[in-house]
RNA sequence: GGCGCUUUCGUCUAGUGGCUAGGACACAUGCCUCUCACGCAUGGAACACGGGUUCGAUUCCCGUAGGCGCUACCA
């Protein structure tokens, strides 16, 4: 059983965007599938005919390809262990709910949904187990004509497990040691509808792990309650020697406050909660996405990485390939982990920088384009790799490098104030006849020429540089002159330099 | 309410029966400098509480409190 072929699954179901504990849910199976040389398999588990959401499976499919986290089978994928939409494995369950119903497992229940409220209603903290079985309407309690009758009829039931009380259940759980309850507190679940003919999730989960020879069930800590009743099932079936082993991961908390993370946190504080961004076909309402708000989606797989996990060491950024070879889900935390935003913003910077400029520059073209602006790519690369230090998203660069392209129309009234003096107009003349007069207007020659000028004629530099930005940029900022007056040309630079004298006088 | 999980700087976390309890984000200060950033340096900042066990507990045990989750014919 150890030996056994590493093979592990993500299966939402398809009821709206993917949330961001779920990549993680998602990543941590991938790095694990990836390390063992597993197998990862997509699944959608649809069971619930009620909340089905069009567009949400191809949502999700797009958000993992943007992500980079591929499957190896699956919907969409193909496979030998397939059909992989529960929705089209009706017959595979009616045949292990039959099992169960012959072994005497599981009995149906005619008790209509009415009357469990009612019920629920009555009798404070009702739980349909061992205790209130034999109260209820079901083929345990009623005589087998009754059942027959109730059939005959068309009447609609379910099918629930029969939770045997008073036993100890041990789940191992890989992250958490051994966790125990008494099956006494466990209901008797329901397995199968016969409503819509579709089985729960626990009953389908437990089916398809065992026939998709699942090795790992890697899964959020919201399973964690309901672990015990799953080893049960794997018990009913006589599986308990292939049964897999489980993992619950820590949830993602609210960045501050108490509770998980939502949809209102990233609104509230200005951050996306899913990979991409969502149109919701019935309210029409639309959430932001990481990957429309810039965020690179290295970043956002590093920074969720280590939300929850840490390799031990004190690297923080990390490839893809780094994380296969380094995640450990021994070493996965137990309690949540608040979303630190600003680290994720964190992140983004850093793989802005470390990423080439000629990638930066191809992802910030459109950007230039959409401003109406059309820059040869050799520029754009340079002026990227002189700005994307400073900022944190590429969209940002826009703001931080127009001047490159657009002249200034208005200058910042405090930096007029501050570095716009009475001989300004003077000095800004003299400089422009001065960079007139350069046949070679690179840089260095530019640095060499005006160094020597202000030197000699006992000027400041701060004076004269400052002014000089105010000219080009419109602001008090910017990189290095001659980085600016370099790259925009000459001519550019004379008429921005005369245009400021005009202006400011 | 019941059951389960959990608890190290504000946040993500490392770590150990004896350490100045480490790193990162954020914050503050300084340096660099033609501005703004980047960068670099420095700083403040934590073992939830109460009992044990022990020569010694942040570390092991038991309680308490807080946090999180589950408690559906949802997943």
């Amino acid at each position: 059983m150890t030996d056994r072929k590493v093979r592990v699954r993500f299966a939402p179901s398809p009821t709206g965007p993917l949330h961001i504990g779920g990549v993680r849910t998602a990543l941590y199976n991938y790095l694990f599938a990836k390390q063992h040389g597993g197998e990862f398999i997509f699944r959608i588990e649809d069971t619930d005919s009620n909340r089905f959401v069009e567009g949400a499976e191809e949502y999700i499919l797009e958000s993992f390809r943007w992500l980079g986290i591929d499957f190896d089978e699956g919907v969409s994928f193909g496979g030998n262990y397939g059909p992989y939409r529960q929705s089209e494995r009706r017959d595979i369950y009616k045949k292990y709910v039959k099992i169960l119903l012959d072994a005497g497992k599981a009995y149906m229940a005619f008790d209509t949904p009415e009357e469990l409220d009612r019920k629920r209603n009555e009798i404070e903290n009702f739980q349909y187990d061992a205790t209130t079985r034999m109260a209820m309407r079901n083929s345990l309690s009623l005589s087998a004509d009754e059942v027959e009758s109730l059939l005959q009829s068309g009447h609609q039931y379910v099918v629930r497990f029969k939770v045997e009380p008073g036993e100890k259940v041990v789940v191992n759980d890989i992250i958490r040691g051994v966790v125990t309850i008494d099956s006494s507190i466990l209901d008797d679940k329901v397995l199968y509808k016969s409503a819509d003919e579709l089985p729960t999730y626990h009953l389908a989960n437990i089916v398809d792990d065992h026939l998709m020879e699942v090795s790992h069930v890697i899964r959020g800590e919201e399973w964690l309650p309901s672990a015990p009743l799953h080893v049960l099932l794997y018990r009913a079936f006589g599986w308990q020697d292939t049964m897999p082993q489980f993992a619950h991961l820590s949830l993602l908390l609210k960045p501050e406050g108490n509770g998980k993370l939502s949809k209102r946190d990233g609104d509230r504080l200005g951050f996306p909660v899913f990979p991409l961004e969502w149109h919701d076909p019935k309210s029409g309402s639309v959430s932001s996405g990481f990957r429309e708000s810039d965020y690179l989606p290295e970043a956002v797989i590093n920074f969720l990485a280590l939300l929850g996990w840490n390799p031990g060491d004190d690297v923080e950024i990390m490839s893809m390939s780094e994380l296969v070879s380094k995640f450990d889900l021994a070493k996965c935390s137990k309690a949540g982990a608040r979303f630190d935003y600003k680290k994720m913003i964190w992140f983004n910077h850093e793989y802005i920088l470390r990423k080439s400029d000629s990638e930066i520059a191809k992802i910030f073209m459109p950007v230039v384009k959409a401003h109406g602006v059309d820059v040869a790519e050799p520029l754009l690369e340079k002026i990227v790799s002189l700005m994307k230090g400073r900022v944190n998203f590429v969209h940002e660069l826009w703001d931080a490098c127009s001047f490159y392209f657009i002249a200034p129309t208005q200058y910042d009234e405090k930096t007029v104030k501050k570095r716009w003096k009475s001989d300004s107009a003077q000095k800004m003349e003299e400089l422009a006849t001065l960079l007139q007069g350069l046949e070679d207007f690179s840089i260095e020659n530019q640095d060499k020429a005006v160094h020597a000028w202000i030197e000699e004629k006992g000027y400041g530099m701060g004076e004269i540089m400052n002014a000089f930005r105010l000219a080009l940029v419109g602001e008090g900022k910017g990189p290095q002159m001659f980085d600016i007056s370099g790259l925009i040309g000459k001519e550019e630079t004379l008429a921005r330099l005369r245009r400021a004298i005009m202006v400011l006088g």
